[in-house]
DNA sequence: TCAAAAGTGTTAATTCTACACCCATGT
DNA sequence: ACATGGGTGTAGAATTAACACTTTTGA
């Protein structure tokens, strides 16, 4: 049993960032075939020297121009033996969060990558290309659960933001409305997940609201759903 | 831009049971170099034409002769590039679980399979072969934590089980002691989780117990941790 | 009759939810 | 002055955690 057939290895992003208060991903238009002229996410194939995390951080660097600042995780592996007409393929998935103000495209093969509303490029038909639609859904509710127990919802904020805007980033992934006011007390009072850091803003009007940075925290537990309304 | 480098693509299983009240894990100890003499976990290549999943179920099947009623998942992907000194391979990694009455091995592969305790396999030096002490160490947080917030405990038992042993199911996975009347008032009052089959045992001693089915419930919320001591 | 495990009841502490209400700013 | 979001207080409902107590079996 010494047979090993050759398999090519690619990595998939699913980015995600809220943009005009929407939950947004980036997508390439596909220029060849096959699904020529659909919507895919970017990826590329992983190089023979490089560890998988590895390349799914170059792709993500090759399409956006982000160096750092987002966030990226495993999301699973994708290979039905048709997925890819051209040959054998196994797509490791990557999901990535972005804050908002990312510059909306700026790399080499990026060309053609457009911001996109998610809930359109999952309803769409004809959907993505290949299994990216499919992708696309697991990653989305990957993230949606993620919020829940993990500190992972400052992500899609700058490095300095306030609890409303925090708050409006659960709202926006979970399609939800949350009390603001049970939602300040449990994101202030909760230890270690934000850190004040002095300043105030009033960027979002009104009063001039304290600015907080993630804090240590890796897990929340109670979830963030809870207590929150 | 179309090179492709070529990768062998496996599949390795992280299988726990509960034997003797201890979490263990099925390996196979390695006859060939690397890592002769070694632990592993079970495993193989993808074939060509086949599917992720249908290549774990096929592995597993032949190392262990298990047909059904385990529970299967995808885990995540490993792919340093040196993680085997012969080639360049991906392995994509499972998780699964099985009641404890399996009887212990029987396949082909399997000539050298045994159950051990996963603490001993995570703590021994030398561990694992490759990277199967990590892969191990993420099963096992995975399983953790699964079974906080799905019916997932039910894949150790029987397909009818009592409460009881359901409990000392997460007592056994959590390493804690949980209180056996909040845990059985938490467990039979959560709509969806167990489905009574009207028969009763004694074969855990003491006062007959009721037997259940898993129910169709998903995900449990709150999560089981909750309100259970 | 006793040990062992199943199963029910009860209570205090905590957390959740839903609001009323005040605060500090820009317009 | 007023609209807008920020932030605190509080009270009833629900959940959690801890433990007393009864039930039904096998030995």
């Amino acid at each position: 049993m010494a047979e090993h057939p050759p398999f090519a290895v690619t990595v998939d992003i699913a980015l995600f960032t809220i943009r005009d208060g929407g939950l947004c991903t980036l997508v390439v238009r596909r220029g060849e075939a096959p699904y020529r002229g659909r919507w895919a996410l970017p990826g590329g194939f992983v190089r023979i020297d490089e560890d998988l995390d590895r390349a799914a951080e170059r792709e993500l660097r090759e399409e956006t121009g982000l160096a750092r600042g987002f966030h990226l995780e495993q999301l699973r592996t994708y290979g039905a033996p048709k997925r890819d007409p051209r040959m054998r393929t196994v797509t490791v998935a990557y999901l990535a969060l972005a804050p908002g103000l990312t510059s909306p495209v700026a790399g080499t093969d990026a060309a053609d990558a457009e911001w996109r509303p998610v809930a359109g490029l999952l309803a769409a038909t004809p959907g993505l290309a290949f299994d990216h639609g499919r992708i696309l859904a697991d990653a989305l509710e990957r993230a949606r659960s993620k919020l829940e127990y993990t500190p992972l919802a400052a992500a899609f904020c700058p490095p300095e933001f306030t609890i409303g805007e925090l708050r409006r980033v659960y709202e926006t992934v979970w399609g939800t409305t949350l009390d603001p006011r049970n939602f300040h007390r449990k994101a202030s009072k909760t230890p270690g997940f934000l850190v004040p850091t002095g300043g105030t803003t009033t960027r979002d009007g009104g009063r001039p609201a304290q600015l907080y940075r993630r804090g240590t925290l890796e897990v929340l537990n109670p979830p963030l759903a809870r207590g929150v309304a």
